[in-house]
DNA sequence: GCGTGATTGAACTCATGGGTTCAACGTAGT
DNA sequence: ACTACGTTGAACCCATGAGTTCAATCACGC
């Protein structure tokens, strides 16, 4: 029993990946059940026993990713947690690791599909933990008003320094990378942290007596 | 002849027209060539007969569009020519434009469709001008240039300046209005114009002496 | 070995929609 | 009136793909 659950469940994490995959390649309508079938290596009636629709597929295969992608964002902050002497080159090696989970294939195609689908599928914001950035931007926040009080930043509004620090640093994404379409080089991801960090520093960094 | 010409342009901007609506409500996949003609207030062949594809169509909806909507955006740095003493209040006050232009419907499907078409049409940001916002932050530079050069801005790196003045004005749009689906008030536009200055000008304004 | 339940492949139904054809019509220029 | 041309509506062809059915098969517990 144990090994046959464990099989009903390897197929449907199959099932959720692979349908990941295609939907990231094609776009929701472009792409066809058989598809994810052939990409989870499962015939066409195994997707449909554990979905009910290409819908409730989509929507399960975007929660897992996001998720996912979530988790590691956030995990990418701890370094904050305790930083050393140096707090703007602690701050330039978080920026420099949120750059590079949001530059990844994955993160790019999620994207993607949230801004195409958001209007056929109003409610995958939901889904999603709490809209995409914004836990993201609490996490930071929650980060940042600790450094507040030990005196490291200013102390006012951490909520707005955290949305700022992440706009200084992803805005420039959109653009640059066109859109997710075109890969940027590490050393552009280190210059992108370094310029956001020293200017967050000059707006929110305590005054040096 | 003029006016059969100009019959003949009519029907042209009806149907681009009628494109871009009926893309921006469904999407390219969803959104039938048929309803499109409805909308145009023609008739199917016709719309064949202006364009040969739907994909062609697409791509000279989205052109026209997109070129609008930079026109207006560009436009809307213009106080910045001749700012008077309050240059802080003349920049809040093109913030809060260009925040208004970035938020209305048209903007938004706008960028709902680049992000989802950009994969099947992956050349669609070479027909929209220099890729969106790209040319916006070309113009938004010259201004902080000139200003640079009077004296109001710290003369390093007009490019980053204009950059990262547009990613913490619109970077938290994102977020805030889920992806362009949820409106946002004026008065949190205003809110929103007012950090993104107060933050820039603590990084860039000239130290007062 | 035997039975239960999931899995498989193939074929099928059915709806949608891109793109075309065609005969009828309106209209402007001569 | 005649011609030329764009327009129109309706019907048509054809490809795609969602979702289902079913008999055959496999894997596991007993």
């Amino acid at each position: 029993m144990a090994t046959s659950t464990r099989g009903r469940i390897d197929k449907r994490q199959a099932i959720l990946g692979g349908a990941f995959a295609v939907f990231a390649r094609l776009g929701y309508a472009q792409a066809c059940v058989q598809d994810i079938a052939d990409e989870a290596g499962v015939a066409k009636p195994t997707v449909y026993n554990h979905m009910t629709d290409k819908a409730t597929l989509f929507r399960h295969a975007v929660e897992a990713a996001s998720q996912a992608a979530l988790d590691a964002r956030i995990g990418a902050l701890a370094p904050l947690a305790d930083p050393g002497d140096d707090l703007a080159g602690v701050l330039e090696d978080v920026a420099h690791a949120l750059l590079r989970l949001h530059t990844d294939e994955r993160s790019c195609a999620l994207k993607r599909l949230l801004y195409s689908e958001i209007t056929r599928f109003p409610d995958i914001l939901g889904v999603v933990t709490g809209s995409g950035p914004h836990h993201l931007t609490q996490a930071l926040a929650d980060r940042l008003a600790r450094l507040a009080l030990s005196g490291r930043l200013r102390a006012a509004d951490p909520d707005l320094a955290a949305e700022q620090f992440l706009a200084l640093l992803l805005g420039p994404l959109e653009a640059r990378s066109r859109l997710g379409t075109r890969p940027i080089s590490d050393t552009e991801l280190h210059d992108m942290a370094r310029a956001t960090v020293c200017t967050f520093m000059r707006a929110w960094g305590q005054k040096t007596p």
